[in-house]
Order: C-alpha cells, then sequence, then structure tokens
DNA sequence: TATGAATGAGAGTTCATTCAT
DNA sequence: GATGAATGAACTCTCATTCAT
C-alpha cells in the first residue's frame, strides 16, 4: 500500500493497494465526521477499517498524517465528482444549483456527511499550516467553479452585470458553508430543504435573476 | 466561588466569587481558541487562570462541564454587550451594520476570538445534546435581532416588502459564519476587510436597500 | 514524596516521603544492576517497589530521571557509609585496604552490588553530560579519599616519599575498577579475593611499603 | 554475504561476502559505540552499512546474534592487529609499552573507540553466557601477552624476580581498563596521556623496572 | 538468496479523576 | 471549602520479527 499513483506497470498489485488506502481513509473520514477529528483515534479506524494499528501507522505515519490524508482525499474525491456532474450541465443557473446542492447535501445526515468533514478539515487547518495551503486551495477550487458559472451568466445576459463573479463566488460558498451549520445540529428554524431555498433565494437577488 | 446566582445577599463574597469563576471562564475561552476544545486541558487552564486543577474541578465538575460553562458564558457576554450596542442605534440598516460587524470581527485574529470560540461552541454541540439546545438558542436570539430590524426596515419603506425577515436573519448569520472561515485562515482572497463588504453587499442585494 | 530533604516541620510525613523515594530508588538500583540500566523499564521498577508506573512518573519524571536519581542516591550512600567507616580507622595502610575492600566487595555477586551499578553510572554518564558532571565528581571523591590516606602516610615516613598522592589514587582506583571486571564475569583466573591481593601487592610496590 | 568460513573454492564470490560480512560489522561496531548496545537497532545498522534491516536478519539473526557477532569480530582484529604489532617488538619492556598503548588508546575518542566497543562488550557478557566465553578468552589472550613478555623479562633479569609474571597481567590489564573509564568521560584529572603515565609508572613499580 | 511488506508486543507519556487532608 | 497527592486508563509510537515473494 505504499503509493496512491494509478501506475501502469503491476497492475493488480498497486490496484489492490490503492483499494487498500482508499479504503482506510473513507474508513478514516467515517470516524472523523462521528467522533470528531480530535478525537480519531488509531484504534478506531483500526476497527472501522480491519487493518491493524500498526499497519496504519506503517501506511500514513502520525495520526496527524492519517487525518490529513483522509482530508485531501476526501476534498480531492468530492470535487472531482462534482466536476463530474457538471459536465454535463450548461446552463449557468442550473449549474450554480447544482453546486450548491452538492455542498448543502454534504451536511444532510443521512448522506456521505463530507460537509462535517470539511468543517473538520477546517478547524484542523487552523492550527496546522501544511492542511491550511489545502484548505484554502479547495476553497479556491469551488469558488472558481461558481464564479465560472457566474461569469458564463452574465455573458449570456442573465444575471445582473454588475456583479463580480468572484465576490458571488466567496458570497455563495459562505451562505452555504453557514446554512448548514445550523442545519447540521437539527436547528428546527433551518433544516436542509429551506436552507437550499434561503441559499438560491439570496442568489437570486444577488445575481438579479429571475426563473 | 460557590454559585452562579446573582443573589444581593453577601454581595461581597459572592461577588469575589464570581469574579473569580468569570475569570476561570474567560481563561478557559482563551486556551480554548488557542488550541481547540479538544486539545484544552485542565492544566493548561490551571495555567491561563492560576487556579489549581483540583479546585477547577471542585468549582466545574468535568472538563467537558468546564468547556459548556464556558461557552455558556461567552455567548451570553456577547449577546449582552451587542444588545447594549444596539440600544442606541435606530436606524435598521445601522442597526445590521452593527450586528455584521460584531459578529465579523470575532474572527478578527487581532480581537477577542470570538468568532473561533462559536465555531468550537458549533462543533462541540454537535455531539453534546446540552449544549447543542444552547447553542441553537444562541443562533435564535442572534436572527432575532436581524429580524426585528428588518421587519422594521420594511414597514419604514427602507427595505423591499417582498422578504421574509426570519429568512433574512437565516441568511445573514449564515453568510457571516461563512465568510469568516476563509477570513479566519488569513485566505488572501478574504480577508475582515473585504468579507465584511461581501456581506453587505449581499444584504443590500437581498433587501434592495439603497444607502 | 516530593522531597529528599530531611525538613524538621512535619516530621512524620516527610519521613514517610523520604522512605518512598529511598525504597524506590533502592528498587531501582536493583532493577538497574539485574538487567542493566537500558533495559530497566518503569514496569520493572514498579514490579520491584510496589509503586505504580504512574506515580514513578509522578514522583521522578522520566525514566532517564528515574536512573539518574537511582544513580546518584547510590553514590551518595556508598560515599557516606564510607567515609563513616574511615572514621575509626587511623592508620594510612588500613585505610587504603579498607577504600580497596569497600570498592571491590561492591563486586561481588552476593553484595549489594553497588560495583555494577556504578560501571552502568558510567557507562550512562558517557552519553549523559548531567550525570557525566555526577560522576567525574565521584570519582575525585573517591580519589581524595586516597589520595589525603597516602599523603598522610608519606608524611608519618611509611610510604616511599617519591610518590605523587593524587597519582596513586588515580592508579588505585582504576585498578580495583579494572580488577572487577574480569571478576564480576566470573573468570576464574580473578576472582574478588585474589583481585583484592593483586590491588593490595600492586599498591604495596607503588607505595614501596612493606606490612 | 553466506557463510563465515575462508573457504578457498569459489574465491570471489566468497571473498565479497566476506567483505560484506566485515562491512556489516564494522558499521554495526560504531553504532554500538555512538549509541550503546542496548540502543542499537537493526535500523541504525542499516543506516550505517546501506543493508536493508530484513538482510541484517537473514544474515546474523536476531539483534544480539549482529551485536555478539560485531563484538566477536572486533577483539578478533584487535588481537590479530595487536599480534602483527608485537612481532617486531623483542625488548619485554617495549612490548609492554607498546601492549598499554594500543590498549588504552581504544579509549582515545578520535580513534577507532575499540576501548568503549570492549566495555560495551564486557557489559553485554555480563548477561549472556555465550558472549562471557569469549570476552573471558579475550581476557586471557590479553594477559597472556603480558606475562609472556614479564617473563621474558623476568629471565633477562630485567624485571625483579618477585613478582608472578600471571599477577602482573592482571594489574595491568586491569589499570589500563581503569584508568580509561575517566579518560574516557573527559575527566580532567585523568587524560588519555597523563592516564598512560600513570600505568607505565606503576608498572615499573610493580616490576622494580628502571629505564 | 535477498528484501519489502506487514504486524504484534510493549514502552513512555499524558491526563482526568479520586482520595485524603 | 479548597487543594496537593496519587493513580488507572488510554494513546501514540518504536521496533524486532514474520511473511510472501
Amino acid at each position: 500500500m505504499p503509493s496512491e499513483s494509478d501506475a501502469v506497470a503491476k497492475p493488480r498489485s498497486k490496484r489492490r493497494a490503492s483499494k487498500g488506502r482508499q479504503h482506510v481513509l473513507e474508513a478514516t473520514a467515517k470516524v472523523i465526521v462521528e467522533r470528531g477529528a480530535d478525537a480519531t483515534r488509531f484504534s478506531d479506524v483500526s476497527a472501522a477499517s480491519n487493518v491493524p494499528v500498526s499497519s496504519l501507522q506503517y501506511y500514513f505515519g502520525s495520526r496527524d498524517d492519517l487525518l490529513i490524508a483522509s482530508f485531501r482525499h476526501a476534498s480531492e474525491s468530492e470535487l472531482a465528482a462534482l466536476r463530474e456532474e457538471l459536465r454535463d450541465i450548461a446552463d449557468p443557473w442550473a449549474r450554480l444549483i447544482r453546486i450548491v446542492d452538492v455542498a448543502i447535501s454534504g451536511f444532510d445526515p443521512g448522506s456521505t456527511n463530507a460537509g462535517l468533514l470539511w468543517m473538520e478539515s477546517w478547524r484542523f487547518a487552523l492550527r496546522d499550516p501544511e492542511l491550511r495551503a489545502d484548505v484554502m486551495a479547495d476553497y479556491a477550487a469551488w469558488r472558481a467553479l461558481i464564479s465560472e458559472s457566474t461569469e458564463a451568466g452574465i455573458k449570456a445576459g442573465r444575471f445582473s452585470s454588475d456583479v463580480s463573479p468572484e465576490v458571488v463566488a466567496v458570497q455563495t460558498i459562505a451562505m452555504v458553508d453557514g446554512i448548514s451549520m445550523p442545519a447540521a445540529l437539527g436547528d428546527p428554524d433551518v433544516s436542509i430543504a429551506s436552507g437550499r431555498e434561503a441559499v438560491l433565494q439570496a442568489l437570486r437577488a444577488i445575481l438579479r435573476y429571475d426563473d
């Protein structure tokens, strides 16, 4: 389980290795969401992945390294999946809706809980410079997706030409994150569904978009 | 430091006790912001407050109890201070600005870091039902301040009558929280100052307010 | 068990504490002799002293600190005992014999094994500057006892006036240590008894002493 | 690196193997001197020799086996070198000087540190019967060199006929070892040079030799 | 034959908590 | 009421060793 690369040589062993690695990282993500990153022990991940503790250390190094690897894996996977989904959507507004939906549904308790993992990742990054760079790059990537769609909408005359696509991106991501927080707590005033509506409504106001 | 009540009897000892309690809770808050709630040890708080570890336990009980007490103290203080500030501001838009400013400045690294404490509190509440109720009440209180101001603005004809004050409150709090996250990381694309502008601009769009 | 001082106040608890400390240090010494300093684990000392591992750490800090404390305690005790013994011996040659006897008997498997502890201490000092200073001071103290007696013997006309008491001290200590090494291994050519004779014979030759 | 034998058949591969073996054993010796035998890990030796850990185990077996092999190799090499040197020295006193010089210089920090390795070896032998036999044989070999020279000196009328060559050998080795201990620690009272003088002076007194 | 991969055993250390003043 | 002393539990990490090529 030495590398993440999908080298073409020795495909079987490598792929199995990659599978093992991915399997562990996803088990780790599950534990992080459940218990919080700080409370995630090697023994928890071991139990969740059926991999001995010492093997986890052999593969990933320290506990922090494991957490960071898991954060990275999750953010990369999520972005890749989102990009895949967007490939088939041309309409700018539909693209925005999709982005918001994907982001906000990550906080839905029934889902993969990518949203909670994202929050853990953000919090960890506050005190870890290495991860901080990753998290900021992730922010930038999500914003890029939004600002591109916004720009396309402006060019197409669908959105107000007064707004800056970059600012819209910042505002949108912020609202999604901020809405999701009470929603994740189970706040009766902010459900995932009503939160989604609130975000989209704000976006319409900002973009002066009328569907 | 026997009780939390603001009894008038035995004012001197009680007040001294309360002072001690407050002093400890604020020291705890400082440590939580610095190290994160999970990494906040009795010994850290002891060092920060000059109160022996076993006395901390005697006063507050378990480690979690201490953290929760600190969260509560902070949120109550902050709300009280905000209400105090708002007392002298009549103009709805000025009130909204003030609320946003107070909230967002809590993430400024130079400040009290109330914002980071708030995030710790939210995260802790995800896994602690007792605190969860508090956090949701806190959300509600902040939203009430916003929706009241919004409603006043609508009634005064300053804001669009199409919006729901409750939804605006949700959107505003969300955006403040969500903007603050990258800002707290030091994201070059989202400073505290530019984030504040982004929030206010979105609010203007939502409220159709033109200052 | 906080201090080693024999304060007069609170004599009972202090003395008990000191007893506990001394008890642990002597148990540690036993384990060191048995297993070697590097192989001396907290758990070994715990088993030998009936003190929980975490208490050992609470009292002494790290494992190295415990080892060093044990080395110090042993060397101080041994020197004190030797000085006590020498108090009643006036004759210079008899004093030298006593010093050699005490030193060499520390390697006798049936004894306290102070000699083996001394070797462990020396070896540890090779890589620990703090202990190194102690060990060199210990060397100096033993040599001082020898050179004083030698000087007295020279002044009394019993020993050759050609020798330097300091050099004699170095030679004597060296020979005792060096003789003890094979003796401790059980070398059939060098028993404790025959080694003692070899040392004393060499001393007679060096001092031109004829008893 | 399959065998230890100096077979003449298949000379090339065998010789290369032996070279590899010797290389590893000397790397091991270096690590032992640097870190102490107990702290010598396979990974240290691997790093010092550029031989994979599992190959070290394949060649030498357990960690203790490797240490013992290294001790043996070192003692054999040193004795062989000493014998070689003595071949050209006929004068008994000069031979003694040479033996002392070789032994004591092994503790000089700038040297091969054979002396420190010797101490590690002795200490290890205390708890390992197999190595103990080796160490005692080594003692005997060194003593034989000394007692032979002494005997020759007696026969030649150069040394006092009152001494037992075997006892002189024991005394000499003892003094060299014992002098070297403080010298290796950097004791300001006992340098390698002054220690050498002290040993030779004692020897002169013992042998009643006047050069 | 030689080596990378994987893992169990065990160590030191931290920390909340209990207990006895 | 307040605090120092003491300790069990749990965690990370190191390392020799075994296994599978």
